[in-house]
DNA sequence: TCCCAAATCTGAAACGTTACAGATAGGCTA
DNA sequence: TAGCCTATCTGTAACGTTTCAGATTTGGGA
């Protein structure tokens, strides 16, 4: 047994009396912080003001540095009456673990990055999105760091950066293709990450994705309720994004159970300007082969197709109906008309934080595959 | 005149080659790096795949860790000649200074935080502060980091938290209040900060503002303009935050140089759930003492508004104007009568982040203050 | 010839943390 | 009594950077 022999309670009072006292150990006397030129440890408590570090605790407790660093993480070598002193005096003097010493010494940096594309902002999209990962960081050491990329450079320019730089632990990021080059790269450096939205590159990845195949589906058979025969539905740019590709598939599939036909939108996607959008929408519902239903994953696309279709002199609900994706409440205010669908950003946000997380403290990536369901929240 | 023996090329070359060189000084023997025992700074080349240091470029220019750390922030002190030479090196070999390293050594974080409150979300409004921040910053040397609270939490913590962990060297906050704690707290410790809106404390300090007394008092003109002889604002909770009361000064001023009448609004405010707004909207349009004009300051909660409206019956732009702020375009398409005047909140952003760099940069305070007028859209 | 100043460059120390390889004391065994 | 094991605790070194207080060389002046 190992027994101190000068209480750290002695110590605490002495050095808040502002004394100069000695410790248990040999060589332990207050000094001046900058004139320390003993190769001893424990110098001396640190200048007024100045932020405590172990060795502050160190001092104040008697003990050594290492000591207390293995102390304030429940290592299993330190005794339990130690880790209790250690702990209270860390606790008492607001002792908070300087990042940058942590970070150099053991690589981690106890950052998340969350990567964006800068244009393609979907209303409320971004906001939401952080406020979901930032909830569930807030419990951890973890800070959250913002890079964004705009739509003119490589998408990979901040992946690459983050993983030369070590700048951050694990990374999210959104707009996830088939094929993704981001994903491939970060997989074969090891790093952990997070995508909105899957793959199809037979690579196991955590991702959190809305199920945008049975929301296309649903969508469909909603517009079909309601007595809509010829559906179209304004798509993606065709090969980029995975989740356009879903949508698709999904409203190929509820077509194909018949009762509903498609007419295709052309020269418009949820891609295109919102002025594009309405005018295209115009000619289109001023058309002969008009369609009486459409499904839109946008709701800002959304806006301004009801804008075309009423600029055409239609009225939703009564000559056309409309399905669309919304991802805050603004949709349905708008018009109370449109068959809204709910995708929870903010809980993406979350679940896309849990699954970094995860991967970052080692579990498996198939763990960390979560799917959420459209919500439909009208009628 | 100080010269080099050993030329930079020839060491870099048979460094590239794998091969064990000398290096001109004494001691500086290609060794791994875990075995160096020896004293001297120049232990040799780094394991194949690690990070570049200083080191890294010291040995392969034959130099100190300390020049080659002065060559490359471009101290007077250094020849030109070695400038030249630890640069180039630096550059083909892709050194990134360690941003833990400097961190813990300066003290300089390079990080700036954005305080967020994560309930107040105006469409769309935090993504473009994001956007218009990381804008700037992406020039620079700094990251960015976003801190939210919930409304439930007190303002002051995360601001603590940075400070007292010394998270970030530069902070910018939103829902600046007439007399904020926030600033008085940053102004007495001399953390650089730059507020999104005013304060009325008798403290200079870096903000950008959007002229929301112009708003009010434009607003108003323009309802009355069209006529409208009786107009009422959807104000904010009294005392709270100030651009609410530049809000109030504003329409007071129009409403002063008479021609238009006003009818105040009870029961709700900016902050009151869009629901609740809308149903108050319809007690109040249904009375016999409505408005016939209305200005609102938040593109949801006019969306708000004009749900009640109609639900009582009443027509945007025949029965009743509505004047509102907005700081992305649905509103206009939500209802084109809507009178609109613009924020642009990403130039916000960029404002922002000048202004706490400049103080970072030791500017005064006085030259980082900006704002902003309100941009009328339509019409 | 000697010394000094200017022009360059240098190692050591420090920032705060953690990993490594011991140290120390007490109790127990033989 | 000597020796060993266990339970605790320890100093040193290292991460990559910058600052401090010198070193070293060269050229020039006395």
């Amino acid at each position: 047994m190992y027994t101190p022999s000068v209480h750290f309670v002695q110590i605490l009072k002495r050095y808040r009396q502002g004394k100069s006292i000695s410790c248990n150990r040999p060589g332990a006397v207050m000094k001046a912080k900058t004139s320390d030129r003993i190769s001893g440890q424990d110098a001396g408590p640190p200048a007024d003001g100045e932020r405590p570090t172990l060795k502050t605790i160190a001092f104040m407790a008697g003990l050594g540095v290492t000591t207390v660093s293995r102390a304030l993480k429940d290592a299993p070598e330190i005794g339990q009456a130690t880790k209790n002193r250690v702990q209270l005096i860390a606790k008492q003097i607001g002792y908070r673990p300087n990042r940058a010493g942590v970070r150099l010494r053991t690589g981690k940096t106890n950052v998340i990055s969350l990567v964006l594309n800068a244009q393609s902002e979907i209303m409320g999209l971004t906001s939401n999105m952080v406020y979901g990962i930032t909830e569930v960081l807030s419990e951890t050491p973890y800070h959250l760091t913002v890079t964004p990329y705009s739509v003119e450079n490589d998408p990979m320019q901040p992946i690459r950066y983050i993983v030369e730089t070590g700048s951050a632990d694990g990374i999210i990021m959104s707009r996830t293709e088939p094929n993704d080059a981001r994903v491939r790269y970060l997989t074969e450096h090891g790093i952990p990450f997070a995508t909105h939205g899957r793959t199809e590159m037979g690579i196991e990845h955590p991702f959190h994705d809305f199920d945008n195949e049975a929301f296309a589906y649903r969508a469909v058979k909603s517009l079909g309720e309601r007595g809509r025969r010829k559906v179209a539905m304004l798509a993606g740019p065709s090969p980029s994004v995975t989740y356009y590709r879903h949508l698709d598939r999904g409203f190929a599939r509820a077509i194909g159970e018949g009762g509903v036909g498609s007419v295709s939108f052309s020269g418009i996607d949820v891609d295109t300007s919102l002025a594009s959008i309405r005018d295209r929408m115009v000619e289109i519902m001023s058309g002969a082969s008009r369609p009486d239903g459409i499904v839109c994953c946008s709701g800002s696309a959304a806006i301004a197709i009801v804008a075309g279709i009423e600029a055409a002199g239609l009225k939703i609900g009564e000559d056309v109906d409309l399905a669309s994706k919304q991802s805050t409440d603004v949709l349905k205010w708008f018009r109370p008309q449109i068959i809204v669908f709910n995708e929870d950003v903010r809980q993406a946000g979350r679940e896309l934080a849990r699954a970094v997380l995860g991967r970052i403290s080692g579990r498996d990536a198939k763990d960390l595959q979560t799917l959420s369901y459209p919500g439909e929240s009208n009628d």
